[in-house]
Order: structure tokens, then sequence, then C-alpha cells
DNA sequence: CCTCGTCATGTAATCGATAACATCGCGAGG
DNA sequence: CCTCGCGATGTTATCGATTACATGACGAGG
């Protein structure tokens, strides 16, 4: 490595400008404090020796950071990755850094991530879902961090939260369902242990038969890793079973894609053999031959928001706790009344 | 936001356990250096305390935040979320953050971002393509910060960078189906500014076809941004042309899904009327119908091997500048002869 | 003409961990 | 028995920007 070129501190730009660090400072972050003809020398010759603030020093003594951590489940879902952009691009209009960081659907992993970011002084954070260890919030509240949980609200309001009533999304779609003439159901779902979205959507499901007078049969549940590959073998099963469902509920769109390709594989057609539908409405869904028919999800809306909130609260300025944004059945061609002949095409 | 708790610092520590704040920091990064007795006193004593170091101050003095930084073009695009959960997963293993950032195509965004990320104190880059401003290089010059250029292989070998060759995938492809007897070919490119792996990859195609002494015709040609519309809108242009294409090359999954679209609103068969390949090997392609033929590039091995060549350079390790690899073709349903019937189902 | 307040700027303490240097104690070698 | 050396630990200067406080100049009001 070439010997590095000393970095121009505040001092060297003082220097050039004939002020102290102070005034460099002050020209800098707070430039109405100071005489403009002053500042112009400042800025200029900040410009000309190219001088980056050391943030590092900077957060030490301000105890601001500028930067906002969000850690997800997972980058490898399509969905996370573009709330985050949303977030990110939000975040970077207020002068907020994004530091991002996955925790693979581990609780524990997650509470020890944040807690190396509280570390390296992040000021806020944003987390997916409900579930997280008690530990976590007390990392939070000990360094005073405020932080929003996303893609899932809150019901007792105890903690900031924005998204959607997941519960409501699969109601909704099996509502539809059992409109069309469907008894017979299979969920193929994300494993429940700290997923309190993958519960709520369950649950939504569950609770749409029940106002119908039906069940979900036991054998009909099934729980995978959120994979295509999981949940290819997940539908497997339930084409197995001595009555198969004629719809099956995927609480999430890789689910009801992994389930068409099983379906296409064994020779079962869709819709006219199953009927199946997603959640969160992705492009892998919507580009399936059929159509799979999904719930459009606020993505980039949640994104926004948990920035907006954040940076308020961070700044000072009035913030809601509390954001719910509205969802919407996307009708495409995976779904249809049993034994029907093909629905127009998605 | 109630009172926060005064964090801990290694002052609190150190009195707790009875030592000075100099043997807590020899205990916690050189344990080495201090007395097995003490050590465990002083562990036990930040466990206590629920301590957590002050990174920025530690960054302040040791000039070191074990902070890598990653700007990437999209968070959206499903290939540089694989990317960087094992550029992640491995940096973690090893004792560092990732902070995660996008610029969306823009260069001059690209450098902003890399600059605020060496004001925050980031150790070290990873960045996507060989395509950057001079003013990038000079920043990470001054300020001594290694990087690393994925996705792409430096010719030159000015830069370090692991990838694979960009020009042999698609060069790859199109022989194969200049093989099978296709003789007009589109193409179906991002836009070249700033991509040299859209470069290098519309560069295979023609190199592919000179060798049998074919060549793109221009009207054959189509730049797109990176989104199924646009590439479903691109594939409409082709399939209205007076002699339409009878096999196109995208030079991503996501331009082909379009595409593959774009041919089942048009009622055009694949691949029948047409044959239609991306590069990448996403779950998106495998999953359409037919299945879509592709390339697997080394998604995951470019972030295990970015992540490595980094940490080894911070840490005064031996390392190789230059990796590159291999690719393979995947073969599905998507690819025919012109004019066959069905090949078998992918 | 003197005093006081205000504005612009300088001076220096400060944030918390690290690391160079100082010190102490103990065992080995003379 | 004394000294030297080394390992363990303490003391303190330091990283760079911010900010409380000090200073000095200038103008208004008595």
């Amino acid at each position: 490595m070439p010997p590095a070129k000393p970095r121009s501190a505040a001092r060297d730009v003082a220097r050039l400008a004939g002020v102290s660090t102070a005034t460099v400072s002050r020209a800098l972050n707070t430039p109405e404090q100071v005489e403009p003809a002053t500042r112009a020398r400042v800025l200029e010759a900040a410009r000309k020796l190219r001088y980056v603030p050391h943030g590092a020093a900077r957060s030490l003594r301000s105890a601001r950071s500028k930067m906002v951590g969000a850690v997800v489940p997972s980058f490898d879902y399509a969905l996370y990755a573009r709330t985050t952009s949303a977030l990110q691009r939000r975040l970077d209009e207020r002068g907020y850094s994004l530091v991002l960081a996955e925790h693979h659907y581990d609780l524990a992993a997650e509470t020890r991530t944040a807690a190396q970011l509280v570390e390296h002084g992040v000021d806020a954070f944003v987390f997916v879902g409900l579930d997280h260890e008690q530990q976590l919030y007390t990392l939070l509240e000990d360094y005073g961090r405020p932080y929003v949980l996303t893609w899932g609200v809150d019901p007792m309001g105890r903690h900031p939260s924005v998204g959607f009533d997941n519960r409501a999304a699969t109601h909704a779609i099996t509502r539809h369902l059992v409109g069309l003439g469907h008894r017979r159901f299979g969920l193929i779902s994300a494993p429940l242990a700290g997923n309190d979205r993958a519960r709520a959507r369950g649950d939504g499901v569950r609770a749409a038969l029940a106002e119908s007078g039906l069940e979900l049969a036991p054998e009909c549940v099934q729980h995978a890793p959120i994979s295509l590959e999981a949940a290819r073998g997940a539908m497997q099963r339930l084409l197995a079973l001595p009555e198969p469902p004629t719809a099956v509920v995927a609480t999430n769109d890789v689910f009801a894609v992994g389930a068409m390709v099983a379906c296409r594989q064994a020779g079962v057609r869709v819709p006219q053999d199953v009927s199946i539908s997603g959640v969160d409405n992705t492009d892998l869904g919507a580009t399936q031959t059929p159509g799979l028919t999904s719930i459009r999800t606020p993505v980039t809306e949640i994104g926004r928001a948990a920035a907006d909130q954040l940076v308020a609260r961070l700044e000072g300025e009035p913030y809601g706790t509390l954001q719910i944004y509205p969802i919407e059945i996307v009708h495409r061609g995976s779904t249809a009344a049993p034994g029907a002949s093909a629905a127009s095409p998605g």
C-alpha cells in the first residue's frame, strides 16, 4: 500500500483560512454564526484541501454519528431489499447514512448485531417484525437509541411501528378463495419461532375459514424455511395427501412460486386442480404462468416512513409512532373456482 | 424518550474490576497480555455492566473502525443482494461489520457516498464493476483505504478485482445459440454508460457472432434500465421489427424474463418462435415456463473472496489482487433450434 | 465621553479508548 | 545477596472536532 497522504484536519483548514479550528467547525456546522467573508474563506480552504471531517471525532464529541442502522432478516428476500432501498434514499435526502446488517432469522444474532452497531455509534435503528429479544429493547433503552419496528404493527402500541395488518392480508385472500367455493385449504408458512409476520398471516387464514365454519386440517399446514426449494418440498407433501387441498395459501410469494413449481412438475394444473396465492406481490410471482394472485404490500412506503420517523425523533421534530398502510389483493390467474377451467390470464 | 441511563465506559468497568482503564482495554483487545485472573475479573465486570466499547473513540485513537463499506448499484437486484449477503457473513466471521449503500447507477453519487463513508471511518471498500470516477480512486488513495472491484476483472490488473469474465458469459451463450442454427440475433442490454459489465456482455455477443461471420443488426439492439417493465418494452420493439430476431440474448435474467413476458402477451412462443437467454441464473428465470437458459455466475464466491481479500489487507496478511471464477451455462427450455418444437422442459 | 451589550472569534476543556512510557515486583543469574 | 530483566499493570498524552467560556471590538444610550 502506498504511504497514505496524511488527511487534512480542521487544523489545516484553519491555518489556510487564517482562523481557529473553532471557526472552521462553526463555518461548517452553524454557518449563520460566522461572518460571511470568513465563512467564504473557510469553505474555500476546505474545498482546496479536500477536507473531510473526521466522523469518529465528531461522534465522540457530539454523541451523534448521523448513521441509522437497519437489521433485517435477510438481504436475499426481494421485499426487504425494496424497503431498505427506499429507507436509504430517504435517509440520504435527510443527510443520514444507512448501515445494514442481516441476522438470518436468528433473534439472538439480531441482538448481538445491534450491540455492535451501537458500539459503532449508530444513532437509531430499524428492525423487521415485532418479535425481538427483551435484551434488545433493554440495550436500546440503556443507550437511548430510538428505533422503529417495520412490516408489522404493534397492536398494543408499546413499540413504534410502521407496517400493515399481516393478519388482514391472508384473511382477505382466504375469504376470496372461500367465496370461489374452496372448502379444503392448505397453508405453507415460514417457521413461527421469532416470526410474528408468519404467525399473523397464519391466523388470518384460520380466522377467515372459521367465519365460514371451515378449518385448516393439521396435515394441510406445512412449515418451511423461506426458499423455493423448501416450498417445493412442502407442496409435494400437500399433493401427496389422500385428500389434497384445492386451495393453498402461501404466506409469501416465494412459497407460492415454489408451490407452483411443484405442481408443474407433478402435472397438477393451476388453477384448475389447485388454486395458489401468495403475499407481497413480487415480480417473481407476477411473471409466473399463470400469474400469481397476491397481496400488494406497502414495501416502499414502509421504508420511507421508517426513515421519516427516525429522523424526526433524532432532530426533535414531532412524529407519530404508529403508521398502518392499506393493502390490496392483486388478482391473477393462479386462483379460480375449484374444478373451473382457466381464469383470465394474469 | 426516557432519560438514557448513562452508558458504562471503560472507566466504570475498571473501577468495578479494581484495575485501570488500560488493563480493561488490554483484557478486551490483547487478552494474552493480561494475567488470567485479572482478565476474568475484567470480563466479568464488563458483562455485568453490559459494557459496549465506544467505537468512535476507538476509531479516533486507533484509526481503525472495523467497518467495510460496500457501494452497490442497487439493493433491488437479487444478485447484488446475494453477493452482499455472502460478503457480510464472511466479514462478520472475521470481526468486521458491513456498511452498505447504493448509488442507483450514478457514478458521481458513488464517489460522494464513498466520501461520506470515509468520513465515518470505514476501513475498506467494495465496489461493483470496473467503471468508476478517477476522483474515487484519488479519494481512496489519499486516505489509504484498500478496495476491491467486484463482478468484473480488470484486464490490465491496475485495480484489485474479483469476478468472472462477463464477455465470456454471453460469448458462450451466443455460440450455443449459433450452434442451434440461429442466424438473426437480438440483444437486450443495460445502458452502457458507467456500466462495464453491460459493455463486456454486449461485446461477448458480437464476438461470438463474428466468429461465425454473423453480426448484430443495429435495430436488434435494445437498451433499457434494469426493470421487467423496461425489458418488456424492449422486447415488444424487437417483435415489431419487419424481420424479428429468432434468438434474443439478454444481458441479465431480469431482461430475459421481461422479454418472455412480452412474448407471452404477444402470443409468441418461446422457444419455438424465439429463443431467449439470460445471465445470472436467478430464481426469477429458473421458475419461468419454460425455464430460462442462463449463465450461473459466482455470486456468493465473489462476496466471500472480496471479504477475504480486504480483511487480509487490513490485517497485513498476504493476498492476491486478482481472482477470476469460472462460469457455467445452465440449459433450460427457453432456448432451442429455430422453428423447433418444444425442447425438454426446464 | 463612558459603560454595557452584542457579535465574531479565539482558547482550551472535553468526549472515551488506546498505546507509549513509567513503574513495580518477582525470579534468575552472577 | 544484589542486580538485571521481564512480565503485569498503572499513568498519561493523544486522536480531531465540538462547545463552553473568555476576549476583544464596535455601537448605542445615558
